[in-house]
RNA sequence: CGGAGUGUAGCGCAGUCUGGUAGCGCACCUGGUUUGGGACCAGGGGGUCGAAGGUUCGAGUCCUUUCACUCCGACCA
């Protein structure tokens, strides 16, 4: 492709809602271009070579799996989504709206729904099975902060696929394969990644791992351990349970006059004791389908914090929020001295696992300026749950080794289904024995667009992209300084057609332009390697340039052609 | 959702307080010079000033309404 004819609209200046290396390189760069509502992109030439490099690197390791890829409508019925019980569920990040005839219709983030409907017309029988398809298609996610690019657009390109199995060992197995060729995506990308256990959110399921590119701006904090592989978002992580070294206060079980300390950081300085005896009172508001919602207290150590998705997952809440005071005095609670013991009825409370049975606990009284001491939780009926944060420095459950907080991109994402969506929706099959059961069911997914942003993330400096030799939109970047100069422009045109004659993706800078023009294009686009035709080819030598660390080598001009291919087939 | 802020040329911004011909930089077009680190000179094109209503002889500027976007927050009772 020559330079000039090439559609890349490249600046100086930086956007300035763009504080994400990603989000400036590519817009920078000429790769995409906002469309001016939030979250949206365009995809401009070079922008969708690499989607195409990326989605065909994806397509291939998964045929290799025996995938087999479709193309879903991309208009769902709603009717679908009821049918599934996610309709609700979803929340208002699932796009609805009415055709001309009023009839509910979704632009799906995901797709079980579509796929579960697509097998239960035509498959009948375990001699089908298993079966696993995938569609790499536009997603639609109204996002409440849509933010950083690529990273959290509201529109993405994902890969999202489906497995279908006569057998929950089948299922896993398959599961299984599914990782393994992940990895593989992800390695051949060029990715420095960790697998992680995850929490199944609105796709419901059990068992979920999440592929996640290790990166300082990553939005998910994960738990990873020094000592083995152990490896979990926050929002599922489980740790070894904690032991406090400072004595338990010894107190009688009594009410205390504790006037304005409400805090954990007060009751601390006021009774001198470690927050590990404390109880901390965490009030939230559970969000259910059809705008049901309740106040529920979550009961946890002073010395930890509390989890809100495993929170959310034990009540079997969509969504927790925040209650002001107001609101909790009406339900009869009191702010700052709330506690599980002596509540009005019908507060739901939840307690955390690690505290069935504590005894020495200080708690608050239920009554403005008074807490109570020597509180046992022996016989306490609540839900029992673990729902707390791992924090670092605690310690592994499967080693004993210590654990750090870590930043990832989330970019694939594995769930074991099982009949979550087979039952509801009838996707049955006849067994050998000619009865009828729903099938057990996986779902894998990859953000094909937010690997994009994923790989600069991981490969960019200061100047620009460095795009890793599976993603990069072309291969070999010719930049001839001086157009007029007659000889520097004819090594140009004929290395541009050595290189396309070997069926290496080339682009040449055949631009009027100044030579530091052109190098900081270079360097912001981010192609793997370049040749520079210039002033030394009067003394027969051009330069070879690696982008990664910007490294240049002096080669003589009769043989640019011959280490160039050396170079890049190499690969 | 809570708080703060911004809407003026493709992009980045000034002008609004104190109403009076719509501005600057980048980008773009023409001509010329220049060619190893985002050049220079000269000339030029491009705007329903987010939208609607109001006040006024006159509104980018003042008033009302509305829409959109951005940033921070949404664990520590």
């Amino acid at each position: 492709m020559r330079f000039s004819r090439l559609l890349v609209p490249t600046t100086k200046e930086t956007p300035n809602d763009a504080t994400l290396a990603s989000h400036i390189f590519l817009i920078r760069g000429g790769f995409i271009q906002s469309v001016g509502g939030s979250g949206l992109y365009n995809f401009l030439p070079l922008g969708k070579r690499v989607l195409d490099k990326v989605r065909n690197v994806v397509k291939e390791e998964l045929d290799k799996a025996g995938c087999q890829e479709v193309s879903l409508a991309f208009v769902t019925p709603a009717s679908l989504w009821q049918e599934s019980g996610r309709f609700e569920k979803y929340g208002k990040e699932l796009l609805r709206f009415r055709d001309r005839k009023e009839n509910d219709f979704v632009l799906g983030p995901t797709h079980e729904e579509m796929m579960v409907n697509l097998v239960r017309q035509s498959v009948k029988s375990y001699k089908q099975l298993p079966l696993n398809l995938y569609q790499i298609n536009l997603k639609f996610r109204d996002e409440i902060r849509p933010r950083f690019g690529l990273m959290r657009g509201r529109e993405f390109l994902m890969k999202d696929g489906y497995s279908f199995h006569a057998s929950e060992e089948d299922m896993k197995r398959e599961f299984d394969l599914m990782e393994e060729t992940y990895k593989r995506i992800f390695t051949r990308l060029g990715l420095e990644f960790r697998v992680v256990e995850a929490d199944s959110g609105a796709i419901g399921g059990s068992g979920s791992k999440e592929f996640m590119v290790l990166a300082g701006s990553g939005e998910d904090t994960i738990v990873v351990c020094e000592g083995c592989d152990y490896g979990a978002n926050i929002e599922a992580a489980v740790r070894q349970e904690k032991v406090c070294e400072a004595p338990a206060p010894t107190l009688a079980n009594e009410k205390v006059h504790t006037p304005n300390v409400t805090t954990i950081e007060d009751l601390v300085a006021h009774f001198k004791v470690d927050p590990y005896y404390l109880l901390k009172t965490v009030a939230m508001r559970a969000l259910y389908d059809e705008g049901k919602s309740e106040i529920v207290l979550f009961v946890i150590r002073g010395s930890d914090t509390l989890q809100e998705v495993k929170a959310c997952n034990a009540v079997d809440a969509n969504e927790l929020i925040e209650v002001n005071d107001e609101e909790l005095e009406e339900a009869g609670l009191t702010p700052g001295y709330m506690s599980p013991m002596g509540l009005p009825s019908g507060v739901r409370v939840v307690i955390d696992e690690t505290l069935k049975g504590a005894s020495d606990m200080i708690c608050g009284g239920n009554e403005v300026g008074y807490h109570m001491t020597g509180v046992s939780l022996e016989g306490v009926d609540a839900l029992y749950e673990d729902i707390v944060a791992v924090q670092e420095g605690d310690t592994c459950a499967k080693c004993g080794g210590r654990l750090r907080y870590t930043k990832g991109i989330e970019v694939g994402h594995i769930f074991q289904l099982g009949t979550r969506y087979s039952q509801p929706l009838g996707c049955t099959f006849l067994d050998e024995n000619g009865k009828a059961k729903p099938m057990e069911m996986g779902t894998y997914g990859i953000g094909v667009s937010r690997l994009l942003a994923a790989i600069i993330e991981q490969h960019h400096d200061e100047k620009g992209c460095i795009w890793t030799e599976a993603s990069a939109p072309f291969r070999l970047h010719i930049i001839v300084s001086n157009i007029k100069d007659e000889a520097q422009l004819a090594l140009g045109e004929k290395l541009y057609e050595a290189m396309q004659a070997k069926g290496i993706e080339v682009l040449f800078d055949d631009r009027k332009d100044r030579f530091g023009a052109k190098m900081k294009d270079y360097e912001l686009i981010g192609i793997p390697h370049a040749v520079v035709i210039g002033k030394k080819l009067s003394d027969g030598l051009v330069e070879f340039v690696t982008r990664e660390g910007l490294v240049k080598e002096e080669v003589a001009a009769d043989e640019i052609i011959t280490v160039a291919e050396e170079r890049l087939c190499s690969y």
